[in-house]
RNA sequence: GCGGCGGUGGCGGAAUGGUAGACGCGGCGGCCUCAAAAGCCGCUGGGCGAAAGCUCGUGAGGGUUCGAGUCCCUCCCGCCGUACCA
């Protein structure tokens, strides 16, 4: 090997090479034809194009590809497109303080995220590519927005609204995250406002049961199920004689209803302020609801606040046992949830009890853990029914629930319920750089959707990208006024545009036909690729647009657009790429670049050491020594492909072996094919064991290259760039083509000889009470007893045999032998 | 509070109930060299020992088992998500 010492591996020269070979045959283009083999779809999170990619996404991208490549060469059609989420607010943003068009900074950001997915070398159909702001694209954003309002799944109305006073918009209650805007960290506003609305509540049974379905994380499936919050109880009416009105509360312990003692508003309940009028509780009533609704959600929902409120100075009758129990208003009852009112049963709630007990009001058990048991309130642990009614009395709380519940339907006074935390979408965004609203106003007509032929309903240019409590395209007159599509006469544009996640909620769909121009895909081609197989990225989606995108297909497959109901059938969210354990951020700076790698050590090695590094689910910190390990990995497999020098690269039979170099690292060979396969394979992502395994095929033939044959040299040679190729696709090409001439992504996956993964001996661990004692070389066809024998007559296990008594011995063949003794 | 994930050498991490620490980093030693870099080869959990070997060791404590990092119970710690959801 002397003279090849001063062979230096040269990502620079082989990675441009290989990829201009991709890019001028065009190799990961892929056809909406059938030809036989099973389709395959995997995706990863599309990016939003701000600035340069950072290690997120060449983490996201370096595992979509490695699927991908692997799922090719085991004979699958593989479709992996790639686009932007273009829109959105920090480009415009970035507009309002430089004045630089959005679209501008858009494409410029995109121009550096194509350049570096080439040099990365992400193996992509480039003829689908897109940008969600591009007209060709959101001409089908609109037109499916349009299918959704005419089935009354899109809606305007006015409600309590979520408002970023910096963003200067509202948002949707999933991008509120303590009370703060998810963007700006800002303390949202509640205002009043019309809005535009997505139905995704009709589907919140769907989006919970249908999480069996798919292969997804369980944490993920957790977080969507808590976020819809789906919880079994009733609704119980309870009513005020004095005003004659009925208030309606939900409950999910409608079997507790005897143990009621106190009714409690929300402040933000309407009827607060009517209720307390004319009592002597008016003036406190009002007080207390002006501080409360003052009051910033953030302190509002302190956890350990104490709990205040005041008496309405009225009472409301208990259907069950025709009490008249006393009204108060506390802000700890929340408007959005339920009924926005609640009966209080201080005995079975902490809250209510920790309410009753600053406000001196009567707590009563009603459910006993036993019999007789003194229990310690409160108590919201199941049990007997106590002090309710004879009916009820001693039976079990859950039968007495659905008992009670009956018989207050039978008397018209309760109901069962479900009730759910899910809100409606909110998608207007009082923004310029978005999807406008395909929707006109008509003094006769009202809101009117813009015939389909009109669309798209371009964007216009503005000067002033500042919004000022409603959407700069509200300043451009001449768009703005426009004619009714139904009468003719005068009419105005919506203003405001969409929610960047509308975008995003279909843009998996496009890919599969994103050249049609006669309807957003044809669904014979989407149900050819429909379901997304396997879907990449960040945790942080978990909620908002990975539900949405669940919403969409299930709207979608309603309407009759697709036949998949599920967008994702398979789940994989990678961790975090920290520096010095923290999250990397500019205002730490501790910022890396993943170009600073790529030009430094090529696109190979900083795809490889960023699945090397750890389990890919994980988060893992950077380090700049394990990026150089890596380096010289691929550099020692490359100089074994220039060494091995070109020819056949067939692995040996079994029993041809030339010499024992031969037999070790042929069987290296097959057991490191044997490993990758199971690394990649049912959806493992075990990439960091995988490569590993490459890493000891190579060590292994560095060791036996004086002795083993030039054939074999070759073919480890060959298998290592074979089986690294779905992670260093350049390097493996380069020394694939070296070793045998041939591509290696034409070649099909490598099968490991199942004769090559036994070996005649094995290494046969002696233990007495599971202690190791010794290691012996026993034949692989030993019997149970030879096996034995041999462990017996190892020195080292007789000496601890000795004035012994054997009692058992456990025998696992072609492993070990435990002698237990006494 | 609740839900989820995790705790293994100096570090990142491996281990279908069967040899704990694969692989990589770092460290030590050797070869090559005038010297270095690069490269190549080897060693590298702690303690005792000249060695053979013995012994301890996967957050803590119990349990199941011939055998536990892995399974069960009780705790402790860390991270993430979520939270007055009736």
């Amino acid at each position: 090997m002397s003279d090849l010492r001063e062979l230096r591996y040269e990502p620079k020269a082989i990675e441009p090479k290989w990829q201009q070979v991709w890019a001028d045959e065009h190799t990961w283009e892929v056809s909406n034809e059938d030809d036989g083999r099973e389709a395959y779809y995997v995706l990863e999170m599309l990016p939003y194009p701000s600035g340069e990619p950072h290690m997120g996404h060449l983490k996201n991208y370096a595992l979509g590809d490695a699927v991908a490549h692997f799922s090719r060469r085991s004979g699958k059609r593989v479709l992996h497109p790639m686009g932007y989420d273009a829109f959105g607010l920090p480009a415009e943003n970035n507009a309002i303080k430089t004045g630089v068009h959005p679209r501008d900074a858009t494409a410029a950001s995109i121009a550096s995220f194509q350049r570096q997915f080439r040099e990365w070398g992400i193996s992509i159909d480039w003829t689908r590519e897109f940008g969600t702001h591009e007209p060709r694209y959101y001409r089908w954003t609109q037109w499916l927005f349009l299918q959704l309002f005419k089935r009354g799944l899109a809606y305007k109305r006015e409600g309590s609204v979520n408002w970023d006073p910096v963003e200067e918009t509202v948002l949707a209650n999933e991008q509120v995250i303590d009370g703060r805007g998810e963007r700006s960290g800002a303390l949202v506003e509640i205002r009043q406002l019309e809005q535009w609305y997505f139905r995704i509540t009709d589907y919140a049974d769907r989006l919970l049961d249908d999480l069996d379905k798919i292969q997804w994380p369980d944490h993920v499936k957790t977080m969507q199920r808590n976020w819809i919050g789906r919880s079994v109880g009733a609704h119980v009416t309870f009513r005020n004689e004095e005003l004659g009105k009925d208030y309606e509360v939900f409950t999910t312990r409608p079997d507790t209803l005897f143990g009621a003692t106190f009714f409690v508003m929300s402040p933000e309940h309407p009827d607060v302020l009517a209720l307390a009028e004319g009592t002597s509780q008016e003036e406190a009533v009002r007080d207390y609801v002006r501080r409360a609704l003052l009051e910033s959600n953030e302190d509002r929902g302190a956890a350990d606040k104490a709990k205040t409120g005041v008496p309405l100075g009225r009472s409301v009758v208990n259907p069950v046992n025709g009490e008249a129990i006393p009204m108060y208003v506390a802000d700890y009852v929340l408007m959005e949830y339920g009924t926005g009112a609640i009966m209080a049963v201080p005995a079975h709630d902490e809250r209510d009890f920790e309410f009753a007990t600053v406000h001196g009001l009567p707590i009563r058990q009603v459910i006993a853990s036993a019999p007789g048991a003194e229990d310690e309130l409160p108590l919201s642990a199941d049990g007997v029914l106590v002090n309710s009614d004879a009916r009820f009395d001693g039976k079990p709380n859950r039968e007495a629930l659905e008992q009670i519940v009956a018989w207050l339907d039978g008397e018209g006074r309760g109901r069962r319920a479900i009730n759910y935390r899910l809100r409606d979408w909110l998608v207007s965004r009082q923004r310029y750089w978005g999807c406008p609203i395909p929707i006109v106003y008509c003094e006769q007509h009202g809101a009117v959707a813009v015939p389909e032929d009109q669309l798209p309903v371009e964007l216009p240019d503005v000067t002033d990208y500042k919004p000022r409590g409603r959407s700069p395209l509200a300043a451009v007159e001449e768009w703005v006024a426009t004619t009714c599509p139904e009468c003719g006469g005068p009419a105005r544009r919506e203003t405001d545009t969409m929610d960047t996640f509308v975008d995003s909620s279909w843009y998996f769909l496009r890919y599969t036909d994103a050249s049609n121009d006669t309807a957003p895909w044809d669904r014979a081609v989407a149900d050819s690729w429909m379901p997304v197989d396997q879907y990449i990225g960040g945790v942080e989606h978990a909620i908002l647009h990975l539900l949405y995108a669940r919403f969409f297909t299930k709207a979608f497959h309603d309407i009759g657009l697709l036949s998949a109901d599920e967008p994702f059938q398979a789940l994989f969210t990678q961790g975090m790429i920290t520096r010095d354990g923290a999250k990397m951020s500019k205002s730490k700076g501790n910022v890396i670049a993943p170009s600073a790698y790529v030009d430094r050590y090529g696109a190979d090695t900083a795809r490889c050491y960023i699945l090397f590094i750890g389990p890919p689910d994980q988060d893992a910190d950077w380090s700049d020594e394990g990026v150089e390990g890596v380096h010289r990995f691929l550099a020692r497999l490359w100089r074994l492909g220039i060494e091995v020098g070109r020819g056949p690269a067939d692995s040996p039979h079994a029993g041809d072996f030339a010499n024992d170099a031969d037999a070790v690292l042929t069987r290296k060979a097959h057991w490191a094919i044997d490993k990758v396969t199971h690394d990649l394979g049912d959806r493992r992502f075990a990439f960091n064991t995988a490569i590993s395994a490459v890493m000891e095929l190579v060590n292994e033939a560095y060791r036996q290259r004086e002795s083993a044959s030039p054939e074999v040299l070759r073919f480890a040679a060959a298998t290592g760039a074979s089986l690294i190729f779905p992670f260093a696709p350049h390097t493996a090409s380069e020394v694939y083509e070296n070793a045998t001439g041939a591509r290696v992504w034409e070649t099909p996956w490598p099968a490991a000889d199942p004769a090559m993964l036994v070996a005649d001996t094995f290494e046969l661990v002696a233990q007495v009470n599971g202690k190791v004692r010794d290691r012996l070389t026993a034949p692989a066809d030993a019997s149970r007893e030879d096996l034995e024998a041999l462990a017996r007559s190892a020195p080292n296990v007789q000496a601890h045999l000795e004035g012994r008594q054997v009692v058992k011995v456990i025998v696992v063949p072609g492993k070990l032998v435990n002698i237990v003794v006494r």
